[in-house]
DNA sequence: AAGTATGGTAAGGGTAATTGGAAGCT
DNA sequence: CAGCTTCCAATTACCCTTACCATACT
């Protein structure tokens, strides 16, 4: 940004809509935006509140930093040397008082060249500095976290995976090009200048982070699958003929290179398999302590070259090493004590006292911490991993849910040890009431005035919106028509949200997809005016989807309960309430609508609200569908279609169900947890979210809801298409599953999913 | 020629999920 | 004792970071 001059305090660069680009002292952009038109707009104020403040670094042209959650920015460099720039910018502020007016939706866009890349960010997303250069070391990571960047690192989470495909997506779209790989491994460094930079927006990590990981998920050689004998032998002749040249074995072998690699360090030739002798464990500790300058009895769990310290043992490998010291010997030589039920309840409540919003956020050292019986963190965190397992779908709640779910189950555990008598199948929808394609409408509300009591800068739009049955649901043979379901602004005063919308479930009970017309852009839109747009800030799984949620799902059977949608992303949390009395009816029957998009430090509406569990028995589950089957699944399907899945899927969850019993003995009965926020009144909301930056508020909507009498369009509602991480495509050709397509490609209840809900 | 950006590799710490042996139960 | 279930140590495929190197570009 060097058109600002640097040793100005403060220079006005450009006023838009009332928003203020100025710069510091540090050369720093700083973008002021009022709350509304009349707002003076006067950058030395110092009471100007920091949320209105967007910090556009100028460290380089790319380096665009969103002080502020609530605003998002995106600053597209249109050439290496060009220092024009285009920001749009998304600005929710605090909702007025009274109503939601033009002032409080700013969207400025600086256009200060024409060229617009058509693969341009979703117009508002935000691009980190981090996720703009190649950046490789530790130092680079601190000197950018210290300025106030996020840094993301560790395993990628299903957001970020999903954004990543999309951006992808959309790469190869305005490029025309079909396969990625076609990039990836054919095209010249110069053919595809940008790539990667491209579709490392919206991410917070660096470029060279994003770069290994698409490497990865597009090499056909990675991914393979367990060794055969004769792959090892031939692997074992390869690494004495080239060495350490792992591309070179990768090739012949047809594996990747760090495939390859990791193999043979797992196969030392000196070492021992099974069962470790007293002489080895003595080795081991001695070896441990020497290394790390501890005594025997010291605990230690970090630190340790385990390369070292098996070349010193000589009978076992690195990985033997670390995993006997920390999942035994350490614990064992430090008096540790058995693990009990008691401490796996306790676990669990030590989790929830955390109160984080993210299992990644958990500091497992600390929570080891003179607990006599946790062996080591990471032991602690595999212990996690197999109590977590007793939701049959933990991976597909939020982790706030998954960990009230937990609290209920060895609740319900205590109470009613008798409950995982029941082999009946807890999945079985016996009852099945909702078994069929749930019938909605969704109605727009008029917006109604928040409670005033803004306390965060998180605090978004919120619009109430109301979803009321159109029709029963008995069966599967539901006229295809009534599936759709349609969106209508009505006498709505500010917002529209998309014209159509098509509810489908998926492969998760409860979770629904929000597929919507291609054409209405990414998932939301919501438009005031048309000066004034909003729009969503990332992607979802894939632009024409977001996943529903819904709870309970014989409440939505009932025409006359009311069902709330909510819909938020980094710029937009729009979540409603019922007409008449707020305080009792979402608890009645609720859905829910989240992009599930984490980038914006958004709260998850989870937080925000009491949970449920329902237990398989008492609890009818939604059918899932493959999102294969889905993508067959449009609107002129016949019903037979739709009954075979249904079939099929019901098949799914009884055997998803007994085989989590068997594998979780512990648990009483393997539970679904079910999203469900319930609806506190105003003021528990406003208690609750005060505790975090992260507000969303209840909007109350009192006067009712717009009625619509359009006939559902089935035109604009366009087949799913959805993007799959290629890593399963490489194993799942014909299924993808919504909610699990993500997982290991080669873990059973995958594969058992696979052949049940295959369309083929 | 030096500095920088980008692309690439090796080493190694780590995770998540499966496997399989032993103990317990009927 | 057979035939299972259950438990959990051991194993392993895969993931990610870090450090470092190569090359092209500025």
């Amino acid at each position: 940004m060097s058109t600002v001059e640097e040793e100005s305090d403060t220079v006005t660069v450009e006023t838009v809509n009332s928003v203020t680009l100025t710069q510091d002292t540090e050369g720093n952009l700083i973008l002021h935006c009022p709350q509304n038109e009349t707002d003076e707009i006067d950058s030395e104020d110092s009471i100007e509140p920091p949320n209105k403040r967007l910090c556009l670094s100028s460290e380089d042209d790319q380096s665009i930093e969103d002080s502020t959650p609530c605003i998002s920015v995106v600053a597209v460099p249109l050439s290496e040397n060009d220092q024009s720039f285009e920001v749009t910018m998304t600005a929710t502020t605090e909702v007025a008082e009274d109503e939601i007016t033009e002032g409080t939706v700013t969207q400025i866009q600086i256009l200060q060249n024409e060229q617009l890349d058509d693969v341009s960010p979703l117009g508002n997303e935000e691009v980190s500095a981090v996720s703009q250069a190649w950046f490789t070391t530790k130092e680079d990571k601190d000197s950018l976290t210290n300025k106030g960047h996020k840094w993301k690192q560790g395993m990628w989470s299903k957001e970020e995976i999903d954004i990543l495909m999309s951006n992808i997506e959309r790469y190869l779209k305005a490029r025309g090009i079909k396969d990625a790989t076609e990039i990836i491994f054919e095209m010249s460094k110069d053919e595809r200048k940008d790539f990667y930079r491209t579709i490392a927006w919206g991410l917070n990590r660096p470029l060279f982070a994003v770069y290994r990981r698409v490497l990865r998920m597009y090499d056909d050689r990675n991914h393979v699958g367990k060794y055969t004998p004769e792959e090892i032998e031939k692997l074992k002749e390869l690494r004495i003929k080239h060495g350490n040249d792992w591309a070179t074995i990768g090739a012949a072998l047809g594996r990747s290179a760090s495939s390859v690699k990791d193999r043979c360090r797992l196969m030392k030739d000196t070492c021992n398999t099974g069962k470790w002798t007293e002489e080895e464990e003595k080795r081991l500790a001695e070896v441990v302590h020497e290394l790390t300058s501890t005594e025997p009895g010291d605990i230690v769990t970090q630190g340790v070259s385990w390369a070292a310290v098996a070349e010193r043992v000589g009978t076992r490998s690195e990985k033997q090493c670390r995993s006997k010291w920390l999942n035994y010997l350490n614990w064992k030589q430090s008096g540790g004590t058995e693990w009990t039920k008691e401490d796996e309840i306790n676990l669990i409540l030590r989790i929830a006292e955390l109160d984080v919003a993210d299992e990644n956020d958990i500091n497992w050292d600390l929570l080891a911490e003179g607990w006599s019986s946790v062996r080591s963190p990471q032991w602690l965190r595999s212990k996690w991993w197999t109590i977590k397992r007793q939701i049959a779908n933990h991976k597909d709640v939020s982790f706030p849910v998954l960990i009230k779910g937990l609290k209920q189950l060895h609740e319900n555990q205590k109470n009613n040890p008798t409950l995982s008598e029941n082999k009946s199948g807890p999945g079985v929808p016996n009852t099945n009431t909702n078994s069929s394609v749930q019938h909605v409408q969704i109605r727009v509300a008029r917006l109604e005035e928040n409670t005033g009591i803004s306390p965060s800068p998180m605090t978004a739009l919120q619009i109430p919106v109301q979803i009321t049955h159109v029709s029963s649901t008995e069966s599967s043979a539901a006229s295809v028509d009534s599936e759709t379901i349609t969106l209508n602004s009505g006498t709505l005063q500010a917002f529209e949200i998309l014209p159509s919308f098509h509810l489908q479930p998926t492969g998760t009970p409860g979770t629904y997809l929000l597929q919507t017309s291609s054409s209405q852009g990414l998932p939301l839109t919501l438009t005031a005016s048309p000066t004034v747009t909003l729009t969503t800030t990332a992607a979802p799984a894939s632009p024409e989807q977001i996943i529903v949620h819904a709870l309970s799902p014989e409440h939505l059977l009932n025409t006359n309960d009311n069902v709330t949608v909510q819909c938020h992303t980094p710029s937009v949390i729009i979540r409603t309430v019922a007409t008449e009395d707020i305080t009792s009816s979402i608890s009645q029957a609720e859905l829910t609508v989240d992009t599930d998009i984490r980038s914006a430090d958004l709260a998850d509406p989870a937080d925000t609200f009491p949970d449920e569990i329902h237990h398989p028995k008492l609890t009818s589950e939604t059918p899932p569908f493959s999102d294969a089957c889905d993508s067959k699944f449009s609107d002129q399907n016949s019903t037979e279609l739709i009954d075979s899945m249904m079939v099929r899927t019901e098949e799914e969850i009884s055997v998803s169900d007994l085989k989590q019993e068997e594998d979780s003995p512990s648990a009483l009965a393997s539970a679904y947890v079910t999203e469900d926020l319930e609806s506190p009144t105003i003021e528990e909301q406003v208690d609750q979210s005060t505790i975090d930056d992260e507000t969303i508020l209840i909007v109350p909507s009192p006067r009712g809801f717009i009625r619509t009498a359009d006939d559902i369009d089935n035109e604009s509602v366009l087949p799913l298409t959805t993007l799959t991480d290629p890593i399963l495509h490489h194993h799942q050709e014909e299924s993808h599953i919504i909610g699990s397509s993500l997982d290991s490609p080669i873990s059973e209840d995958s594969k058992d999913v696979e052949d049940l809900v295959s369309c083929h």
